[in-house]
DNA sequence: GTGGTCTAGACCACC
DNA sequence: GTGGTCTAGACCACG
């Protein structure tokens, strides 16, 4: 499991590890029931304080993610991964919502859309390429 | 200029004061040489504290969408209609290329991306359909 | 609002600010939309560490009982009196339950349970009487 | 003997096997005099650290309810029985007790409670019918 | 070894 | 003034 804190980033450390975390696992990159690294561990991997992973996992545990198996670790929940997938999908049907209504607002219509999204996707296209090239 | 604060809104107070401006002089509910409201009149209007509202003209001014007309107050500047409407439209086009990667990583390919676009067109058109009516 | 602290309990500290704060917006000791104590005041009442209370008073926002009000404090939250009760009564059911579950399983009846209960309430008047004179 | 261990019990381990022993002993599901499984026995057969069956024992040693006899292992000590019976009932008693204090405290009469404890009991008579049918 | 709690003290943005 | 975040370091129970 990858992953990367951005101390410059306008989102607090411990939730740049909660959202990673949900990402790993609706990827299944952690599979349910297995152990995520220790708070020490994944303190000293990420060059960060064990009390802000402890508050990223903590926050994991009360939204069902991950499961405290005593004295042992935490563990990936049972049907975590397809939790984490819906709810990444609902995140995304919103916020792809909101962009498209103040496009709306910026007096774009539904053409003006189509196309803009079009652009945007040949740059993603593209810019896969040039990364696997 | 209609200005609306949300209180329990994630966003600053002032932060949602200086979109909203944006938002009027891009659309140009305010004219370019127009002056705004004073500090203390908005302040009062909104309910919020002066220091705020300050400092949100502050922010503007550094964005050079305001400018300060000595001794009677501040101005929409000469060009920042055009100015706001530009960055309004990179600022779409950016939150739009985010969501999309975003998709991408949840393995959506492009006509899925199509796909949920017109969903989500189809949902906009339908609550405008029903406002309006 | 009165919240007392037992160091010696068995409950952690940030969890018995929780309960209790939770009992007073449910006997409504402070009502929907008023302020809460600020952090640094109720901890330097509980001669407790802000953190601590910062901690509480987050659980408490997560649960929907507490809402920030951005520079200015934290507030009940419209509807949490009502939550707050319904909450309780629950829990009082299901702690209820268990009891007399367990008591069953000691070989208990109907008719023993009854019994029981009936000395406990006499119990709990009689200490209340006590208190009262 | 049989132990159920829940792992995602909020309960130690330990703790649930003690409980679980003291109740067998006051169930006389295993009599006085009678020896327990050995620490690894039952370590193997609860597929749990022995360490961890080990200190449950000492627990149950400490509270009188086990003894051990030199060279042989432990056993139900003379007069468990009857000591866990009284434990049990003290403590059904304490927190029945509990229970309607803070039932009172949500401004429940008498009367009101009295009806709670019809209604729970017709819940466990209710489960208890489908149960045996 | 594991997670959980608490303290102390610092820094930040917001109002 | 307010809450929010982070660090550092300590102590505890559990397995």
């Amino acid at each position: 499991m990858f992953i990367h804190i951005d101390p410059s980033s306008e989102l607090a450390i411990y939730d740049q590890i909660v959202r990673q975390v949900k990402f790993a696992v609706a990827d299944e990159a952690v599979q349910a029931g297995e152990l995520v690294p220790s708070v020490r561990e994944l303190a000293r991997e990420l060059t960060v304080n064990p009390n802000t992973v402890s508050r990223a996992y903590r926050q994991l545990q009360a939204d069902g993610v991950l499961e405290s198996v005593r004295g042992t670790g935490l563990a990936v929940a049972q049907g975590a991964p397809e939790q984490c997938r819906a709810v990444r999908m609902t995140l995304i049907r919103n916020r792809l919502r909101q962009v498209l209504l103040e496009a709306k607002h910026s007096r774009l219509n539904g053409e003006n859309l189509r196309e803009l999204v079009e652009q945007e996707l040949a740059v993603i296209e593209h810019e896969k390429g040039e990364k696997q090239a």
